[in-house]
DNA sequence: CCTATGTCGATGCAGTTGCATCTATATTGA
DNA sequence: TCAATATAGATGCAACTGCATCGACATAGG
């Protein structure tokens, strides 16, 4: 039942996301977790395991984001096998205007169906696993 | 967090699968269908709808599934455009060797984490859903 | 200092998915 | 009956994923 229910809700998610001429969900991660770490950045390694991404995965989302201009790279001075990531005026307006299509998803297929307690619950059960 | 939840059991669910030699998950629904539909089968366009997968999808997962054996596909008598897929016994096999698989990882992921009233409760909110 | 090993990130390749479109057959209705 | 439309399933193409491996730099141990 998980497995139906949260595919069925990506797809959604995903489906509307195209629909409004977004970029898919996967970019909205990442761009949180760049907007979360202000203007220093952050390696991408971290961002892989904050996002239990694979590497390879990280590293060929990040070139797309990059040149769609939502990200910007650069060397890392401490680590020259390295680089450092951060999001771009241009990533933080696609988030922002990301949010609301996905929030409303989520509103309508969760938030209309169980109740605000129902709703905690579930978040804590999930939380357990 | 449905979705970093249920991603991670997916990634688990498929990573056990293939250490063990199986195919990934998506067959194993297939097979449970094909299995609940006996020996007459079924068309794939109501497999399509029962699982939700796309049609294409459902055209070449078929193609794969028929190469590999694990189903039969033959030609629809009531209809010229259409065929009928059925599971092999070697389908019938392979699904009864995917469950344990499959079930161990539910088992240790959900099972350990959840007391059984708390199971209960998880699939009833997401039932919901 | 130098070699051995480990970590960071990129990439070639094969397999898979999504999209659009196609062919063939079925159904509807004038 | 025949044209218009709808449905079943296949497929070419581009994008994406997983896997294995690579090259570059870092760090530890002698």
């Amino acid at each position: 039942m998980l497995m139906r229910t949260s595919r069925g809700l990506l797809e959604d998610v995903e489906a509307a996301l195209k629909a409004a001429g977004l970029p898919p969900l996967a970019w909205y991660d990442v761009l949180l977790e760049l907007e979360k770490a202000g203007n220093e950045g952050m390696r991408p390694f971290e961002l892989k395991n904050r996002l239990l991404l694979p590497q390879y995965g990280t590293s060929r989302l990040l070139d797309r984001m990059v040149t769609a201009g939502l990200v910007d790279r650069q060397d890392c001075e401490d680590d020259g096998r390295g680089q450092i990531v951060s999001i771009s005026d241009s990533g933080r307006e696609t988030r922002a205007s990301m949010w609301p299509v996905y929030g409303k998803v989520l509103v309508t297929r969760i938030g209309a169906k169980l109740t605000p307690e129902e709703a905690i619950q579930l978040a804590r059960l999930l939380s357990k696993i």
